[in-house]
DNA sequence: CGCAATTAAATCGTACACGATACATATATC
DNA sequence: GATATATGTATCGTGTACGATTTAATTGCG
């Protein structure tokens, strides 16, 4: 019987590139000492400050299972702080502190630098992130 | 200062796209009893059964030290036996035992199910995985 | 008001990923 | 043919992902 190997499957072009795309970040984020998730959690918040963990986890696609633990290291780390003012006494806010702050120029060179590796340039690059978020959308997200 | 939110960055379309691929997975995986790098495991040896752990991890681009403990739940499961049967002792054989093959046709619609619950055509799908492909392949695999 | 249903986060258990390292076998070089 | 080097696999530790459940707080509704 015939079945599809995996270097032919969308899927698996997906999990590889994916993965591979990790790997590139690997060396620009060691000097900062942060993952690539903790670094996606990062660029969140410098993007907007001050969020909710439900909010974050919209954003990222992540529940709490997974997004607690990663604030947390980031809390210990220092550059973090979780509060509950929201008047709502069961949310958390997450909100950056100084350091957290601070790292935002350390990392600003990193985008340019992706760009470089992928060899691709802009306009293809935002077209080939559209179609995959297409594709993404496309699947019932329950 | 701009730094780009998770939403507008290819590398997210692809880790949000390639997680969001894998719960698509999972309903159809559960009868089977299987994760989705199981079933890629699987899907690997059912196109080419009784290589070797290091051939298994040039395919899905997995070391040992992920390959190796995902091999040995497999075997503990009864689907597939590791022998050293080389002639280099240093190599791994993974094959598919009775069970193992027996699982292929019931995985056997599975594919299908997926390519409708992207609501794309095959042409589609396919030049979307090539683009993917080409992406992955422009980085380095280092 | 009183309480069931809902919601936000956290906790727990299992299974990947992967860097670093260990270990055994094979190959190369002298 | 002894030994240094390389290679294939396994082990260990850390950090995600995520289903299932728990806990605490809020909302809905009679």
């Amino acid at each position: 019987m015939s079945t599809l190997p995996p270097p032919d499957m969308l899927c698996f072009a997906l999990y590889s590139t994916a993965h591979r795309m990790q790997q590139t970040y690997k060396p620009l984020l060691a000097p900062l000492d942060l993952t690539y998730p903790q670094y996606l959690l990062l660029s969140a918040l410098w993007s907007e400050d001050a969020r909710t963990v439900g909010a974050l986890g919209r954003e990222l696609q992540l529940a709490s299972n997974t997004l607690t633990p990663l604030i947390k290291r980031l809390e210990t780390r220092g550059l973090l702080r979780r509060t509950r003012d929201t008047g709502d006494d069961r949310q958390v806010r997450v909100t950056l502190t100084d350091d957290g702050r601070a790292l935002q120029s350390d990392a600003a060179h990193i985008p340019d630098c992706i760009v470089r590796e992928t060899g691709m340039d802009m306009a293809d690059l935002t077209r080939l992130r559209d179609e995959i978020l297409a594709l993404r959308d496309r699947l019932d997200p329950t």
